[in-house]
DNA sequence: CTGACCGCATTGTCCAGTCAATGCGGCCAA
DNA sequence: TTGGCCGCATTGACTGGACAATGCGGTCAG
């Protein structure tokens, strides 16, 4: 482990690290080594250790669990899945395997609602085509497994179309907020779907208690109604480490492309 | 700028900054100060004022350029849609405004394809259903935009139906791999598409040329034939840093759900 | 037996310093 | 004018140290 090869120590204990893990030779919940005896084993500082481990555990690879050392994270992803709110079953076998395998059976949900109104930030107002003070509500919604928050969705709403109706309770609706916009004349057939993949904000952090490294998937579903007036915008968070995020596509017509 | 709120001085340094960026204080392309600046202002050691600035860096938020300084990093996100394989061209008209803010117009677009006979990974073995042993034709695809590389694509085949077909020619195929392979029978008719969003591994962050902190979309697509056999897996990464994902979705049939 | 307390191993934070690498801009020679 | 070289500001890598925070496990008093 001398300076051969160009790369800096902190980036070869880093590597050699990572390989052990991708080789099974440290399994998930594994314990490393201790930093003084990986400083011993490699003959640098402890800071230097340090910048390995941090690497590691940037790369959602590895864990840090004050003072009983460093370890091998283990990935329980869950699946995701857009069309969940147009589609009500037909899927194909090849998707039905897919979604035994990552179910959430046998886990307990739970969620917690909060709504209110606000004046919208901006690229929800763009995407919902609102005048500038004209206000939204917001239901926001934390969703939790086995205690462990899962995912924030946060769906907004113009003020003008859902006061005074069923989606300002901040409590559950047992058909779906889809359908209660429908009963008030503005049934959605077609949505815009956006998915950003970058880091979460602070904020993020903190509301889906995230370890560092871990990315988030935004998942942003603009919905319209048969005339094209956008009447629900949808943002959901989606942290990289706990979901996969799945659907499915048919041909359409019998001719091909690219 | 003291010890009080128990939080780090590095934790205190870099929500100080990311609130300037935030606020537009610092904008895009804006130098940052020196190290040896901010360890004077804020009054703490140049590695405590790094760690701050690593902070950032790992959130995408800033780039470092030696030995010029830190700047605030310009974000041009470009627009993927996996639905451009199977729909040509009936986009709904906010599709097509948005499409338009985010195209590659201008952009001078590339590609290097090579081609070669490999054992699967095994979860590509696992998607195409193979035996031990048996092996893939690969095209593996790195796409570049303005020089700069844009994503990976490989996709794998099962080495029976493509050997000495015109997949297994590392040149661009105009009308599309998927084609050739309706030509040989096996037209596919249905996908099911899998995302994953995740740190880069070191090979990713090479062929990708991709600065720390920039997470990746991993877009795994397995197309069907109207029988159910699997006969493609493509696997795309998408760098979080300069893609927005994209696709439509319409009502199928009349009637509800969650 | 039980509960409170304390020691200890381990990671987290921070410091003050050294030397290396890098690219830009200016200087100087042809 | 032009091309090459060099100084310099700045970031990168690394050291060896100090002290704080934390949770587990064992000890000891009741």
């Amino acid at each position: 482990m001398t300076r051969l090869g160009r790369n800096p120590m902190y980036q070869q204990i880093a590597d050699a690290l990572r390989e052990q893990i991708a080789s099974g030779e440290l399994a998930p919940d594994a314990k490393l080594p201790t930093e003084a005896e990986m400083r011993d084993q490699y003959g640098v500082s402890r800071e230097t250790v340090r910048k390995a481990l941090a690497q590691l555990v940037n790369e959602g690879l590895v864990v840090s669990a004050r003072p009983q050392g460093h370890f091998v994270r283990r990935r329980r992803p869950m699946v995701f899945r857009p069309q969940a709110e147009f589609r009500k079953r037909p899927y194909s076998p090849e998707m039905d395997a897919f979604m035994t395998e990552y179910s959430a059976e046998g886990r307990e949900p739970r969620q917690e609602i909060e709504v209110t109104i606000v004046e919208p930030p901006e690229d929800v107002a763009k995407r919902l085509r609102l005048e500038p003070g004209e206000l939204v509500a917001v239901r926001k919604r934390v969703r939790y497994l086995d205690g462990e928050p899962f995912n924030i969705n946060d769906s907004y709403f113009p003020l003008t179309i859902v006061r005074d109706s069923e989606i300002m309770r901040p409590e559950d609706i047992g058909r779906g907020a889809n359908e209660v916009l429908a009963e008030l004349g503005y049934r959605q057939v077609r949505t815009l779907d956006e998915l950003y993949v970058r880091m979460p904000t602070p904020e993020q952090t903190h509301r889906l208690d995230l370890g560092p490294g871990t990315p988030v998937g935004v998942h942003v579903v603009t919905g319209y109604t048969t005339e094209g007036q956008p009447v629900r915008v949808a943002v959901t968070v989606l942290p990289g480490d706990r979901h996969v995020i799945s659907y499915e596509r048919q041909r359409e017509a019998p001719n091909e492309d690219a």
